[in-house]
DNA sequence: GCTGATCCATAGGTAATTTCAATACATGTC
DNA sequence: GACATGTATTGAAATTACCTATGGATCAGC
C-alpha cells in the first residue's frame, strides 16, 4: 500500500485552490508560506504528480491537481462529519441543529411538539426552516438542512425517512352546503364537487388530489396557505380537504365551518421525518424523529 | 472548527476493530502497543467520546465506535481513492485494471480490441471478468470491478456509462428458412415465428425480445451462449436474433445458416461502458471507453 | 534594461510530535 | 497466589512540522 497523505496536506491544497497563491493560501491556514510551500511539495511526492503550476502570478491546478481536489474535498469533510457524528454519539441532541418543515405541517405540528422538544433537549438549538418539500429536498442534500418534517413518501435518492404518524384528510365546507348534512362521507361523494386546493408545489395539493380524484378542482384559484384556503371556503368558493393536525390545531376554530371526516379507508397523508442517508446527524435525526412520534400517537 | 483526527489515527481505529485488542492491532499495523494506545487515547480526546470499552480479554468497541468506525472506514477509502486517481491522473491506465464484460460481448469483442489496447498502454494490465449485467453491476459498487462492458440502456444509481457504438441484430435461420429468401426483414416478418434466445439474464434475451415482440419465443429451449444458440438453430428448433458483432466475429462461419439484416429502423443494442460515480479510476474508464470506440466505429 | 514588487523555493535551526523500549498496573485462570 | 494476557504510563530518541532568513525567478513601470 502506497503512502497515504496527511489531512493537513489537504486541507493546504483546498486552501491554496481557494487562494491562487502559496503565500495568501499559508496566511488563510495560518501557517508561513515555506511550510505550506513544502507540504504541497511532499502531497506531490506522495502522489506522485504536479498538482500546482507555479507561476510568477500565484499558482494554478493541473487538471491532475483538479482532481485530487475535487477528492480532497471530499475527504475532508467526510472526516468532518466523522467528528460531528462523535460528538453527537456521544451527547445526542445538543448544540444547533437545523431542521426543515413544510409550510402545511409548520405551524399546526410545531407548537404541539416544540415545548416537549425544548424541554427533553434543553441544550438543542433548532434552527428551522420553513420552505416546500423540493427545496428542503435540495438543502438536504447541500448539507445546509439537517433534518426535515415532510410529508410522505419522500421518495428520493441518497433520502432516508421515518414515518412520524397518519394525517387524515377531513372534508371541509360551508354549513349550508349539502354535503354539511353527512355525518361523514365516501370519497366518492366528492364526485363533480367544486374544491380548492394550495397553490402548486405543495405536496398537500397532490395529496389532495389523489384522496378526492371524484371532485371537481377549480383551478381558477389556489390558495397560497392553508389559512388562505379555509378563509377562501367560508368566502363561498368552494369546499376543500384539510390535514386534520391543521383543524386540530384550531385552524378553522370561530369561522363557522363545517369539518366531516371520510369513512374507511380514511384518505390522508403521512408524516415523516427526512435526512441525507450518511448525515453526521442521521442517528439525532431518528431520535429527534422518535420523539415526535411519541408526542403524536397518544392523541389525536 | 474543533480539531480534526489524522489519518493514522482512523488507520489505528480500524485495525483495533479488526483485531479486537490494542496489541494484535499494533502488531497488524507495525507500531508498538503503547502507540497505538496512545493514538486511540488522543482520538477520543479529540471526538470528546469514549470509543473502545477496554476489558481485560481485550478491546471492544461502544456503539459510538462502531459508529465512528463506520464513517473512518468511507474516509479512509476516499483518501485512498485520491491517491489512486491521482497516480492514475499521472500516468493513465497503467497498473492493473479490473474489467467486467457480459458473455454476448466478450468473446467477440475483446479479440478485436484488446490488441490495439496492449500495444497502446503496455503497462495496462486488464483482468477481465466475464459475468452477467447483474453481477457486474454488483461488483462495481462493491469496487471489485474498476469498469465494466455492457450492452445499455445500464441505468442504475451511481453508475455513470459511455455508449461506444451501435451493435444491431441480424436475424438467423436454417437456408431452408421461408424467410431466408428476402434480403432484409421487416420487425414485423417476425410475427408468429419461433424464436430461440438466451436463457434468462443474458440482457441480449431482454433486448431481443423487445426487438421482436411479434415473433413466438420458444420458452422450452434457452440456450446458455450464444455458441449453443446458433447449433440449436442449426440443429431446426428454430430462428434466432444475434448480434452483428458475434456474426462479425465469426460465430456462424462455417455452419450453413442464414444470416439477414432488417430494414430501417434496425432494431438492435448499444455497447457502452460503465464505471461507479466517483471511482478512482473514472476518468480512466472514459479513456478506455475512447479507444475502444475508435476500434469499433470505423470498421463495422 | 534597470528597479522594485511579488511570488515561490531552499536552507538550517528549533520546537513539537511521534514512536519506541521498558515497566507498571489490571484482570481473569489455574 | 503465581501466571498469562491485556492495557496504561513513562521517559528517552527519532522523526516531523514549522519558522526565520534568504535566494532566484518573473513581471510591471519607468
Amino acid at each position: 500500500m502506497s503512502q497515504l497523505p496527511t489531512l493537513r496536506q489537504l486541507q493546504f491544497l483546498l486552501a491554496l485552490a481557494e487562494h491562487g497563491s502559496f503565500s495568501r493560501a499559508a496566511d488563510a491556514v495560518f501557517v508561513t508560506q515555506p511550510t505550506l510551500s513544502a507540504a504541497i511539495k511532499e502531497l506531490e511526492a506522495i502522489l506522485g504528480v504536479v498538482l500546482v503550476e507555479r507561476g510568477a502570478r500565484g499558482a494554478t491546478l493541473t487538471p491532475a491537481g483538479e482532481a485530487a481536489l475535487t477528492r480532497a474535498r471530499r475527504v475532508m469533510t467526510e472526516a468532518e462529519d466523522l467528528v460531528i457524528a462523535a460528538q453527537a454519539a456521544g451527547e445526542p441532541l445538543c448544540g444547533p441543529l437545523r431542521l426543515g418543515v413544510i409550510p402545511t405541517i409548520a405551524p399546526f405540528l410545531l407548537p404541539r411538539v416544540l415545548p416537549t422538544v425544548r424541554e427533553q433537549f434543553p441544550k438543542l438549538k433548532l434552527y428551522l426552516r420553513e420552505d416546500l418539500t423540493q427545496r428542503l429536498y435540495d438543502a438536504l442534500l447541500e448539507r445546509r438542512l439537517d433534518a426535515a418534517l415532510v410529508a410522505l413518501p419522500f421518495e428520493a435518492p441518497m433520502i432516508e425517512t421515518h414515518v412520524l404518524g397518519a394525517d387524515e384528510f377531513l372534508f371541509c365546507c360551508e354549513p349550508a352546503h349539502p354535503l354539511a348534512q353527512k355525518p361523514s362521507l365516501k370519497s366518492s361523494d366528492l364526485a363533480g364537487e367544486p374544491l380548492l386546493l394550495l397553490e402548486d408545489g405543495h405536496c398537500l395539493r397532490d395529496h389532495a388530489l389523489a384522496a378526492c380524484s371524484a371532485g371537481m378542482v377549480r383551478s381558477d384559484f389556489a390558495a397560497t396557505s392553508l389559512h388562505t384556503l379555509v378563509q377562501m371556503v367560508k368566502a363561498g368558493l368552494g369546499a376543500t380537504l384539510l390535514p386534520r393536525m391543521a383543524v386540530a390545531a384550531g385552524l378553522v376554530d370561530r369561522l363557522d365551518l363545517t369539518v366531516r371526516p371520510f369513512d374507511p379507508p380514511v384518505v390522508g397523508r403521512e408524516i415523516g421525518i427526512a435526512w441525507r442517508r450518511g448525515s453526521a446527524r442521521a442517528e439525532e435525526a431518528r431520535q429527534l424523529g422518535e420523539v415526535i412520534q411519541g408526542l403524536l400517537t397518544p392523541p389525536q
